[in-house]
DNA sequence: TACCGATAATTCGGTGTACGAACTCACGGC
DNA sequence: GCCGTGAGTTCGTACACCGAATTATCGGTA
């Protein structure tokens, strides 16, 4: 199997665990995702366009479906009048860590086939890709 | 960063060179993976389904939409009346094989500040893990 | 101070994605 | 010849995206 294969049947292995997880809490994979980005702080709606890769107008209903559902609440700047932070709630903080978790878990038991050493070997190598192609920070622990 | 995170930006990384990819041709990622697909052989509907991981009623619109591009063709199974077989169109086989090479291209494009030898290794552990759990065949050369 | 281009965000209209429930129709065993 | 099962479609609903147009503020400049 060649190297690109691979990936892109790991992406698919991947956002298939995210799916699947998303839908037992009851929100959408974007949802997910969304929440666990603002884990780490609040984000402004251009901040987040930029970050997950989607127009500003794209993030504004994500963002009013999940205000809608009391995970996460729009503040208003208090250096910037116009502008908005996008942060979790008590309950979407809450929510937002245990979905995380359990994602993480999901994901791990992907690599559950894998020795220690192996593990370690492939997670340099993803993790090279990954801060040479800047991605977004999408995903992590927060220690 | 730990395995997950790097699996997950990973997995970014390809569903946005895969996005990027579908929107130059004019068409959506799910449209992309569908030829993708369907370059190896004609699927029933119901196949699709589960290779996809999608209900039969998301199938219908995916394939008619494709459809009505022409790129896709339904035609019936001669062994059985009741089902259908998704095949490319002369045209779509075409613009199937560019656009699998452009992506294969993009998705190789993210490894390219590793090694020979690291690309290696990698490919061989990522398909370990999609070996172990199973994946769809959702991607591959035809050789 | 008054103006004006740039910026943050929303609204709107349109298309695609996805689901479950209900339906049609052919298959195939009895 | 009947009937349960399986293949696909239809329908209604909710969400995900986008680009273009809009509103309101920011900040530099005349």
């Amino acid at each position: 199997m060649g190297l690109s294969t691979a990936m892109v049947r790991n992406a698919f292995l991947v956002n298939a665990a995210y799916s699947e997880n998303s839908r037992e809490y009851g929100f959408s994979p974007q949802q997910g995702q969304l929440l666990c980005i603002l884990r780490s702080q609040p984000y402004g709606m251009g901040e987040l366009g930029a970050v997950l890769g989607l127009a500003k107008s794209s993030v504004t209903g994500l963002v009013d479906r999940l205000e809608r559902g009391g995970l996460v609440r729009r503040e208003p700047d208090p250096a910037d009048s116009r502008a908005v932070r996008v942060a979790l709630t008590a309950r979407g903080g809450k929510i937002a860590d245990q979905f995380y978790t359990e994602t993480r878990e999901r994901i791990l038991g992907l690599a559950a086939g894998l020795t220690d050493a192996e593990r370690e070997t492939l997670a340099a190598l993803l993790a090279r890709i990954a801060d040479e192609n800047n991605v977004s920070v999408i995903f992590m622990d927060l220690d």
